[in-house]
DNA sequence: CTTCCAAACGAGAATTTGTTTCATTAAGTC
DNA sequence: GACTTAATGAAACAAATTCTCGTTTGGAAG
C-alpha cells in the first residue's frame, strides 16, 4: 500500500474501482467521506456506520454498508478489526506509515492504542519474502490490566 | 505468560482454575488434554472440537464447550485466533518463545503461517510500559498471494 | 464423611451478526 | 441513446455464539 488513504479523492477512488471491473457509485463515495471525516482512531462497526448514514439522512441500505466495507476492505481502504467487541469493526487505512496496533484486556475488554513502526517493518519483509503484496499490518496484544490484576479474578 | 502449556499437567491446570475460585472440572481437563495433543500449528473452532470430544464418546455439551474455551484464553492457556475462516479458532498458546503468526491474503482466504521472535519481543516492551501483562501475541498481515496478484480481479 | 452453596453442566431456545436472494435501478461502454 | 451487467434495497435466511433454567457436582467447612 503505498496512498495515504485520507486524501482519497473521488476521481481516485473511481480509478481504483473502475481498474477491476467495479463501480463507481454515490454509496461507495458517501462511506469513504465518512470514513476520511472520523478522528483518527475511531473504528465502527456495520451497524454504528448505517446508524451515522441514516441520521444524515442517507437511504444506504444494510447490505450494501456490509457489502462496501468487503470491498473497502480488499482494496486495501479499511482495515478490519477484530478486537474484543464482539463484531467487527473497520477504519481508514493509513498504511504504511501512519499504523497504530492494539492492547486488548481479556478480563474488562478494555483497548489501548499504540504506535510502533519496527513492527510493521518486520511484517513487511516477512511478506515480500512469501510474495504476497501487504494492505495491513495488525499487532494484537492480549493480556490483563493494571485494575484486572489488582481485582485478582 | 512463563508457562509452556504444552506440559501442563492436571494438578496445574486445578491450582490455576481453584486460585481463581473456579472449580477443575472433568470437561474441562478433557479438552486441555485434546489441545495438548494435537500437532502444532493446528487450530480448531469449537464445532470441530465438539465433534472430536463427541468421536471420543465424551458427551460434553457445546455450551460447555464454549464457556471452556473462554476461559483457557483468558487465563492464557488457548490463543484465540480469528482470521479469514468465518468462526474463531484455538490452539494451544506456546508463549513467549514457540509463537508464529500468520498472512492472510483478502483475495482467496489462504493462509500462510510464520516464526517471528523480534514480533513478541517487541510487544511485550510495549505491554509492559502500559502496566500490562501479556497473555498473547498475534501479528495478522493482510495482502494479495501471488496468485491473485496475477488473476487480477 | 456429611452438609452446604455456588459454580458448572446439558439441552434447547433465543439472539446477534452477517449473507443471500431477487426484482429493480443505474454505471459505464459502444 | 441503447445495452449489459454490476449494484442496490428489502426482506428472508443462515450460522455462530450466548443465554436461560432446572439439575448436578466441586470443594470448603464443620
Amino acid at each position: 500500500m503505498s496512498t495515504l488513504n485520507v486524501m482519497y479523492s473521488d476521481e481516485m477512488l473511481k480509478q481504483q474501482l473502475n481498474d477491476q471491473g467495479l463501480r463507481f457509485t454515490p454509496q461507495r463515495l458517501k462511506i469513504l467521506k465518512i470514513f476520511q471525516s472520523l478522528p483518527r482512531g475511531t473504528h465502527w462497526s456495520a451497524e454504528e456506520l448505517h446508524e451515522e448514514l441514516l441520521a444524515q439522512a442517507e437511504r444506504i441500505s444494510l447490505s450494501t454498508v456490509y457489502r462496501t466495507l468487503h470491498i473497502m476492505t480488499r482494496m486495501g481502504i479499511l482495515r478490519e478489526l477484530e478486537l474484543a467487541e464482539e463484531h467487527k469493526h473497520y477504519e481508514l487505512n493509513r498504511s504504511p506509515s501512519g499504523q497504530h496496533h492494539h492492547l486488548i484486556c481479556v478480563h474488562c475488554n478494555r483497548i489501548l492504542e499504540f504506535a510502533e513502526a519496527g513492527v510493521d517493518k518486520i511484517g513487511g519483509k516477512q511478506a515480500d519474502a512469501m510474495g504476497y503484496h501487504v494492505l495491513d499490518c495488525q499487532l494484537n496484544l492480549y493480556g490483563v490490566c493494571p485494575d484486572c490484576q489488582n481485582q485478582r479474578h
